[in-house]
DNA sequence: TTGTATGCGTTATCAG
DNA sequence: CTGATAACGCATACAA
C-alpha cells in the first residue's frame, strides 16, 4: 500500500512549491500563471490527486457538512425529508450526515456528540430527548442548529414545525363535514408534543360541536417500527369498536396505524369506507396503494427538508437572519376511505 | 464565539504537558499516574472539551467511518439494509456516511470521490453505475469494498448478493404448485443484473413444466420512486390481462409493483385471489399492511446489511480474508394473495 | 506571480 | 511516568 499523493509530491513533480500546487488545486483565486497552473492539473489528474479533506478542514476550520439526527430513516417521513435536506445541500456542496436516534434518547446524545466532534457546524434535529443541554452547549461552542418537526425549546433555535394541530382540526372537522358525529382516535403514547398537538386538534374539532372526544391511546412506548405501529393500529382499532358506543369514522395519528386500523375492520367483516371511515396522518406514498386509498392529512415533509436545510445553510453563512420559527401548513388529501353519511334518506 | 478548547488549553490548566492530556484523553493504554490522569479528566470535563476528530484522524490516517452508496433511503429494502449496516458498525465504534445515488451514476461517482476525499477507509456499494473505473482506483489507494445487491466485477470486491435467480425461480415455482399454469410477469426494464436474474429464475421455471412466459416489461428508464413503480405495476398488470391468454397468476419482480397489479385488479372488478394470484418480490414490510396480504419472496435485507459491514470491518482490521461472495438465499413468505386452483371440481 | 514559513489539533517518537 | 518536538496535509500571511 502505498502512502497517498499529496501535494508536495505534486509540488516536486511540476517544481514549483506547495503552495502554489494549493493555490491551483483548491479552487482559489489567488493569481497563478496559466502556464504552471496547467502543468500542475495536468500532473494532479495523471497523478489521481486525491485531496485530503482532513487537512483542509482542519487548517480552514470548516467542514462543508451538516448534521441531521432523526429517530430513523425506516419512517418514510423522515426518509423523505432527508432527501430534501440532501438536495440542497448537494447543490451548495455541502454533505450531509444522517443519524437515526431510533427512538433512544442516550443515542441521540451520542451522535451529538459525534457530529460536534467531526466539527460538523450545523445540524437540523428532529429530537426525541427531553435533555436540550448538550444541545445548548453545542450552541454555545458556535453550531447552527434547525429543529425540524419536533418542538425543542431553546434559545436561539430556529423552529420549523408542522401545524399539528390545524392538522388534527382538519381531519376531524372533515369527518363531521361528512356527516360523522362519533369519531374516535386512535393514538400512539401521547408523549410527544407532536402527538398532542395533533390529540388538541382533534379535541377542539370535537367539542366546537359539543361532541364526546373517543380516544384510544397506546400504552406501550415506541419501539418505533412500522410494523409495531401497524399492529398498534389493529390493537386500537379493536378496542374502539368495542366501546359502547362504536364510533363511525376513525382518525388515526399517522398513516401507517391507519393501515391497522383499516385491516383489522376488514378481518371484523366492516368495509372501509362503506361501514366505517378512517383518515390518517402524515401523507406516506403508501396511503394511496392500498385499498381503499387512504384519506389523510398531509405534511410537506420534501420540503420541510429542503426549507430546514436553506435556513440552516444561511446561518453558517453568517446571515444574521433572526431566529424564527416556520409553521408549515397540512393538506387535507382526499382519496377514498371517508364516506359521506349526511345523506338523509 | 470563542475559540474551542484543545488539549494544549488543558494542558496548560493542569500544569502538564499537552502529550500527557493526549494519553489519556485519547484513552490510550500508555501509563500515566493515577493522579494526573484524574486531574486532567476533571478539567477536560469541566472546561467541556470537545475532541477535534479532524485532529486526530489527521494524524492517525483512520477515519473510523464507512462509507454506503445506494440508490434511495426511500426505499424501504435499502432502508432495512442501511440499519443493519448502522447497527454493526456503531457496535464497533464506526460511524456511517450514507449516499443516496437516486439511480444517478453521475451523481454516484460525485460521492465516490467525496468518500474518498473524507479518507474513508471502507466502502460498501450497492452500485447503479456500470463504469467501475472510478471505484477500481480508490481499491488501488487502500480503500476496501464490498458491493451488496448489485453485481459489481471488478477485482477484490467482495460480493454480497441475493440469490435472485432462484427468487424467481421459486415464486414460480410456489404459483405453479399452486396449480397456476398462465403465469405472467410484470417488471421494470431488465438492465440491471439483478432484475435479469429474477427473470431467468422465472423463465427457468416456467420452462420446466413446458409453458410459456408472459412478460410485461416496462419501457420506461427508471425515475426511481415507489409512486412510479406502483403506477408501473398497474400499466403493466392491464398489458397483461389484455393478453390473448391472459394469465390466472401475475408475479411482480417487487413487492411496491404488485401493489400496482393488486390494485388495478381490484380497479377492474377482480378480486385476489380469488381471481388472480399475485405474488411479490422484495418481503418489505408494507407487504403485510395491504389487503390481502401479500404473498413475496423475502430478500434477508437487514441480515446483508449486518453481513456487509462485519466484513468490510474485517476487511479494515486487516483481517486477509480471501475475497469472497456471499449468496443469501430467498425466503418464500406465503401470506394471502395466491389462490390453490389445483382442487379439482 | 511564486516561495517560505507557520499553524490548524492531534498523536507518536524519543529522550529524560 | 512525563515532556519536548516532529509530523499528518493543507491553506495562508508574508516576503520576495
Amino acid at each position: 500500500m502505498k502512502r497517498p499523493i499529496t501535494i508536495h509530491d505534486i509540488a516536486k513533480l511540476a517544481e514549483v512549491s506547495s503552495a502554489t500546487v494549493s493555490r491551483v488545486l483548491s479552487g482559489s483565486d489567488y493569481p497563478v500563471s496559466a502556464a504552471t497552473r496547467e502543468k500542475i492539473q495536468r500532473i494532479a489528474k495523471e497523478s489521481n490527486y486525491i485531496p485530503n479533506m482532513l487537512g483542509k478542514q482542519l487548517k480552514t476550520n470548516s467542514s462543508m457538512t451538516i448534521g441531521v439526527i432523526i429517530p430513523s430513516i425506516s419512517n418514510p417521513f423522515y426518509s423523505s425529508v432527508i432527501l430534501g435536506i440532501e438536495g440542497i445541500a448537494r447543490q451548495k456542496g455541502f454533505h450531509v450526515i444522517v443519524c437515526n436516534s431510533l427512538h433512544d434518547a442516550a443515542l441521540e446524545q451520542e451522535y451529538l456528540k459525534t457530529i460536534a466532534e467531526k466539527q460538523v457546524k450545523g445540524l437540523i434535529i428532529s429530537s426525541i430527548g427531553s435533555d436540550q443541554a448538550m444541545l445548548q452547549k453545542l450552541m454555545d461552542t458556535g453550531m447552527k442548529v434547525i429543529a425540524i418537526d419536533q418542538k425543542v425549546d431553546g434559545e436561539g433555535i430556529s423552529q420549523i414545525e408542522f401545524d399539528y394541530r390545524k392538522g388534527g382540526y382538519m381531519a376531524t372537522k372533515h369527518l363531521q363535514s361528512m356527516g360523522h358525529r362519533k369519531i374516535g382516535y386512535v393514538t400512539s403514547q401521547l408523549d410527544r408534543p407532536s402527538r398532542r398537538s395533533i390529540y388538541q386538534g382533534y379535541e377542539e374539532a370535537m367539542r366546537e360541536l359539543d361532541l364526546e372526544p373517543l380516544t384510544a391511546e397506546s400504552a406501550e412506548d415506541d419501539v418505533y417500527n412500522s410494523l409495531n405501529e401497524f399492529n398498534m393500529g389493529k390493537k386500537l382499532a379493536g378496542k374502539l369498536l368495542e366501546a359502547v358506543h362504536p364510533p363511525t369514522a376513525i382518525f388515526a395519528c399517522n398513516d401507517v396505524m391507519a393501515f391497522g386500523v383499516i385491516n383489522e375492520l376488514s378481518l371484523r367483516g366492516l368495509q372501509v369506507p362503506r361501514d366505517m371511515s378512517v383518515i390518517g396522518f402524515d401523507g406516506i406514498e403508501y396511503g394511496q396503494m392500498i385499498h381503499p386509498p387512504l384519506t389523510t392529512i398531509k405534511q410537506p415533509d420534501y420540503e420541510m427538508g429542503r426549507m430546514a436545510c436553506s435556513m440552516l445553510l444561511d446561518l453558517l453563512n453568517g446571515e444574521t437572519k433572526p431566529v424564527y420559527d416556520v409553521v408549515l401548513q397540512p393538506q387535507l388529501l382526499e382519496r377514498s376511505s371517508v364516506a359521506d353519511v349526511q345523506s338523509k334518506p
